[in-house]
DNA sequence: AAATATAATGCAACCAAGTTGCTTAATTAA
DNA sequence: TTAATTAAGCAACTTGGTTGCATTATATTT
C-alpha cells in the first residue's frame, strides 16, 4: 500500500489534485511548493498515490513526468486507460475521456499503449 | 539546411543508423561513441540529421530521447508517422510499419501523434 | 597547391530532472 | 504519554541535455 498516514504534506498534493481537472508536471508541482515541501517528498508522495491508484503518471512531449487524478482506479490496477493531450500553445495536458482499443501487432505482445496527441487546445485555437 | 559538410563525424552516425534497424537512443549512442566523439557532438549531429529528414526522434517510456532512420522523408516533411514499439524485456525500441490515422478530438487541433506501444518483442517472448 | 571562409568539433561549465542515504520529525497505536 | 515506525528534510549525487567560446577541419576560391 502506498500512503499510510494522512501527512499535511499528503493532504495538500491530494488538495492539489482535487481542484486541478488538468494533469500537472512534476517539475511545475515541485516549483509551486518549494519552500511548502521538499522536492524528493513531492516525488516519494507521488510514488504512493500512484500505488494507490489515486493518480498516474506519463511521459510528455518533452520527456517530463506529469500526473493527474485516476477515475475509479485501485490500488491493484489502473483501469483508466486513455489517451492524453498536450497544447503547444499553453503548455497545458490533459487527460482524454475517448477511449481506444490497444493495436495489435503481430509477433509483439503489447501490454501498455501511451498515446499523446499534440496540438493546440481549445482556449489557444 | 542541416548538414552541409561530411565530416568524420557525421559519416559514423549515417554509418550506425544505416546498419541498425532499431531505433537507438541518445543515451546510449554517447556512451558508445565516447572515446570517438564529444557528447556535444552527437546532440548536434543528430539536430542536423532531423533537419535533413534523415532521421526521426521520439520520446520513450522512460523520457529518454530516440532517434531512428527515415524512410522517405526530406528536409521539407517528415512523412513517415508510426507507431513505435518498445520491450520491456530487452529494451529495444523499434519502428512499426503499421500505420494509424489522427484521431479526432472535438474543441482540439490535433498536429501530431505519439504513439508508443510497450510490451514484450518477439524475441524476448 | 596554397589561402580563405566558415561549418563543425571539443571542451568545460552549466542546468534541470530525478534519485539515494541518512538523520530528524510527526503520525498513529499501545 | 510513550513507543513504534512512517514519512519528511537535507545534502549530495547521477544523468540527460544545453551553451559559449576557442580550435580544427572541410569545402571553395584564387
Ligand atoms: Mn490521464
Ligand atoms: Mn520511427
Ligand atoms: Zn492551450
Ligand atoms: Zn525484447
Amino acid at each position: 500500500m502506498g500512503v499510510t498516514r494522512q501527512t499535511k504534506q499528503v493532504k495538500t498534493l491530494l488538495d492539489i489534485f482535487n481542484t486541478e481537472n488538468n494533469a500537472i508536471s512534476v517539475a511545475d508541482l515541485v516549483k509551486k511548493l518549494s519552500g511548502q515541501m521538499n522536492k524528493t517528498t513531492v516525488y516519494r508522495i507521488l510514488d504512493r498515490l500512484m500505488e494507490d491508484g489515486i493518480v498516474h503518471s506519463f511521459v510528455g512531449k518533452n520527456g517530463l513526468k506529469w500526473y493527474a487524478k485516476c477515475q475509479g482506479c485501485s490500488c491493484d490496477a489502473h483501469f483508466d486507460v486513455h489517451p492524453h493531450f498536450q497544447c503547444k500553445v499553453c503548455g497545458e495536458v490533459s487527460c482524454l475521456t475517448s477511449s481506444f482499443k490497444i493495436p495489435e501487432v503481430k509477433g509483439y505482445k503489447v501490454d501498455a499503449v501511451n498515446l499523446l496527441l499534440v496540438g493546440t487546445c481549445s482556449d489557444c485555437l
